[in-house]
DNA sequence: TGTACATCAGTGAACGCGCGTTCACTGATGTAC
DNA sequence: TGTACATCAGTGAACGCGCGTTCACTGATGTAC
């Protein structure tokens, strides 16, 4: 039972390394808490390096400046919605897909509180960074494929833009209004969940021919 | 043509009362101005003293601190909000009355975007501040009784919490990816206020029965 | 396999700055008599 | 109408603090030979 390397700390208070291998990743993560908690208005790049047990010029290194890490922060944002929204798009159909995608962007935006603080605040970020450029792009596209699908499916006269617009419109601005809809109305208002697909459905409902 | 007050210097340079009448105004407006242009994170209580030509301690007599100022600017912010909504509620017929409400709403965002910028930003606020409250939900009742004007005229079954908080969403949403929009259609896109009226004819075709 | 060296990632001290808050003050207003 | 005084609104100096940025540095890694 003899420990051979009893000599070095437990494993919990090991001396960190001096190379931290992922630190870009650890710094997002400790980006988007900081921001889910306080808002973009409470972020500091040294607060996030105290998280981030680093020491606070470390940032710089790989992401330059505030408006960097918030950008990065934004673009993991948008991955997470596009990978959230294609993997909603596996159902084949077109009207339970879109609903699917629904649930998918509130849900992603409610788990990821920090990214969507700050995903349109395009006050805080390096609008022409690429990386935010090709996810934002991404995201968008799979919300129009579904579109798309639901248009070939029940409307043809469908506009796939106005449509795509407001889907997105709808289910970020109830994102936005969450919290002070959840102010109002206390424990007894509705689940979100039956709220995502009242507004699903009346959404849908629109989508229809006349 | 002689100047009997000639000894005055001039109106434009004529030295500021020590008491300034109606300093709130005066910071809120500043204030609305700071948050327009750099968004919530970039604003602070000395600079917003600094715009409206008023010591740095000067604020803190009306408004207490920072959250108190802002608070103040939302709850001017549903004010206006709630005004504007009245006025597109005269219209009679409840379908044009609905489409105005949308207009109004994004319009009065966009002519108002530091109050906006702060509206659901309840980190930022005393949310129990009564002012808050009484606008948010005067603001909130005037979109509700356009909502019933519409269920009575196209559809007794019409759920109206649920589709005012559509409208409300998909409006508050629609001002959120604004400048998003803009930025990825460029000169080319579709003016905002025909996105409105699409958005809203979609959104009224949902609402009638099926 | 071993060694030398360039490159990379993180450190920690130092800087100057704008911030919020406090405080004793002063100028202006309005009210009681 | 005039005077005294309490209250209110704004001042400006002072404080301590956390911030972003810079810089010479050091520990670790990886590559060339």
């Amino acid at each position: 039972m003899k420990d051979t390397a009893s000599d070095r700390p437990p494993a919990a208070e090991q001396t960190k390394p001096y190379h931290h291998r992922n630190l870009p990743a650890a710094l997002r993560s400790a980006a988007a808490d900081l921001v889910g908690e306080r808002g973009p208005a409470g972020f500091s790049l040294r607060e996030v390096a105290r998280r981030a047990g680093v020491s606070h010029a470390a940032p710089a290194h790989h992401f330059g400046d505030t408006r960097g890490l918030l950008t990065s922060l934004a673009a993991e944002g948008f991955e997470r919605l596009a990978a959230a929204l294609a993997a909603a798009s596996e159902e084949v159909d077109p009207v339970q897909r879109l609903r699917n995608c629904g649930r998918a962007y509130v849900n992603t935006a409610l788990e990821s509180p920090g990214h969507f603080a700050v995903i349109f605040q395009n006050d805080l970020l390096n609008e022409d960074d690429p990386d935010l450029q090709h996810h934002g792009t991404e995201a968008m596209m799979r919300l129009i494929e579904s579109v798309e699908a639901l248009r070939d499916e029940i409307n043809p006269a469908l506009d796939v833009d106005n449509a795509a617009t407001m889907c997105w419109a709808t289910m970020q601005g109830l994102v936005a209004l969450t919290p002070t809809l959840d102010h109002i109305t206390g424990e007894q208002g509705p689940t979100i969940d039956v709220v995502i697909d009242a507004l699903c459905t009346l959404m849908l409902d629109g989508f229809r021919p006349r």
